[in-house]
RNA sequence: GGGGCUGUGGGGUAGCCUGGUUAGCCUCAGAGGUUUGGGACCUCUUGACCCCGGUUCAAAUCCGGGCAGCCCCA
């Protein structure tokens, strides 16, 4: 396949994040922007199966979770989509219409809550039927701004979507926190992606949510990317649709409703981000297409038995449960280590004549220049080196963190905390509308966002705003984001 | 939302200002051969001016619009 990896690349990440972003993913053979169709991406089969690796990874958390698997239709009526109000009037400017059938104007989904919450109405009578806690993933679309970015901005989002009913605001709530638990398992102990799990101002929430909180991720840049969110719906979406259930006591009261989206493309370019190099991505194994690449090292005298033998070390090693590769295509050895790089593959093992003889592999890291021995009656180590290799991306991710945020007292020290690419805390008068004003100062002064509270922990306030001056009630974030 | 820059074989580019020969270079790809321990070499070959319109004897080059990308500002 004629891909661009045919060449490596040619910025240094920490010389222009930007520059070295948009090509490592189409030289790594994530995506092909070449179709050019703004905001929509050709995943290659490299990314492609990242990608999948990724939805998996979310899936399966959530079926442990007791989530089950569902299919929506990819259209929503424009009578569903307008139900609640403050709904429609978010994502009117984003949703690609679609040309009137029967008079019945239909519109690209752009979010599912208009077609779980009618479905809710059917499938849930009694409270024996909840909680009812459902997903799908696909893709929605949103007709979003010029400003599309690859991976990061896109107008088609691959995504997973849950959506969940519960009986009472306590349990809504309690789904919200399993919520960021499951972003955690992922994200960070997965993924080696730290976050902040940030419950967003009221003027920042989603549209017909009571309240949102996103997931804020640091790009090496310094600035912020809204990973997975999650909503609280309360009953706005359930009285829209007027989806209610008979309580104990067979009194019909309306359903609490919550939603969940990891989009996919975007948790990957954090993955890219956060851990890639100057020689391309570094994956983690458990979104890696494989974790192990066997190159040969052939000569002509000795083409067949090595390639023979490095058979039977592939399918030892399929035998340990592990991902492999061999790479014996007509390329030379050199070539291959940095194709393999490239793309990121957490270990290569070289087989050659000195291997054989001396009946042990040579193994390189993708995150090492050294290269090492492994005994060939020991591959069951391999697994202890995946697992050591998984985990010190993680600590390496948790390090890039430390010291980003810093406290700030007044405007001047917020922008300098800005500019060193960090996060400003600081004290801010409020969260809810009232507190609106003071956010677009801190929009126009200093090209940056309030991102929020921190939802997983009590902060109390002790000063003032640090904008108007009046007594603060909450500690607050600043950033710069994407 | 406003502004700027850009678009030349699969990838990267020269040429454009000042219109005029067969559109140059690197790389990749295909065929053949020699090779293979960190991007091997030789021979031959294919392949391009983003799209639509205008000006002109003549457009990659100038003008208008579209599409797409990058950057800056709100």
């Amino acid at each position: 396949m004629e891909t661009k990896s045919s060449q490596g690349l040619s910025v240094k990440k920490s010389e222009d994040f930007s520059k070295w972003f948009s090509e490592i993913i189409e030289k790594s053979d994530i995506v092909d922007l070449r179709l050019d169709i703004k905001g929509f991406m050709v995943f290659c089969p490299w990314g492609a199966t990242i990608l999948e690796r990724i939805f998996r990874l979310f899936s399966d958390e959530l079926e442990r979770k007791g989530h089950k698997q569902t299919f929506m239709p990819t259209v929503i009526p424009e009578e569903n989509l307008k139900k609640e109000s403050s709904h429609i009037a978010g994502f009117t400017p984003e949703v690609f219409w679609l040309k009137e059938i029967n008079k019945e104007k239909l519109a690209l989904r752009p979010t599912s809550e208009t077609l779980y919450t009618p479905m809710f109405k059917l499938w849930v009578r009694s409270h024996r039927d909840i909680p009812l806690k459902l997903y799908q993933r696909g893709s929605v679309f949103r007709l979003d701004t010029k400003a599309t970015r690859p991976l990061i901005r896109t107008r088609e989002i691959l995504w997973i979507e849950a959506h969940d009913a519960f009986a009472t605001k306590a349990q809504a709530e309690a789904q919200v926190q399993e919520d960021i638990q499951i972003t955690e398992e992922i994200m960070h102990k997965k993924l080696g992606i730290p976050f902040l799990p940030m419950k967003r101002p009221s003027w920042d929430k989603f549209a017909g949510a009571e309240y949102t909180i996103g997931s804020d991720v640091m790009m090496p840049d310094g600035k912020l990317i809204q990973q997975p969110s999650t909503h609280l719906m309360g009953q706005k979406f359930s009285k829209a649709f007027n989806a209610t259930f008979k309580n104990e006591k067979g009194k019909e009261e309306f359903l609490w409703t919550t939603a969940y989206g990891p989009a996919m493309s975007r948790i990957l370019a954090s993955v890219i981000a956060m851990h890639g190099d100057d020689k391309g991505l570094v994956l983690p194994s458990s979104v890696s297409p494989v974790s192990i690449v066997i190159v040969p090292i052939l000569r002509k005298e000795n083409k067949e038995l090595v390639i023979k033998e490095a058979n039977k070390i592939k399918e030892k090693i399929q035998e340990l449960g592990l991902k492999v590769e061999l790479d014996i295509s007509e390329k030379s050895p050199g070539e291959k280590f940095h194709i393999w790089e490239l793309r990121g593959v957490p270990i290569r093992l070289e087989i050659g004549e000195n291997e054989l003889k001396a009946k042990e592999l040579t193994l390189s890291l993708r995150t090492s220049d050294k290269k090492e021995k492994i005994k060939i009656s020991e591959l069951k180590k391999l697994h202890t080196i995946i697992d050591k290799y998984d985990q010190d991306l993680v600590k390496k991710a948790d390090n890039s963190l430390k010291g980003k945020i810093l406290d700030a007292k007044n405007k001047k020290e917020v922008l300098e905390i800005l500019d060193k690419g960090c996060i400003a805390r600081v004290n801010f008068c409020s969260t809810d509308e009232q507190g609106a004003k003071c956010a677009g100062i801190v929009e126009k002064e200093m090209n940056a966002e309030v991102r929020g509270t921190m939802a997983n922990k009590k902060e109390s306030a002790s000063g003032n705003c640090l904008i108007c001056g009046k007594k603060a009630s909450e500690i607050i974030y600043i950033g710069r984001s994407y």
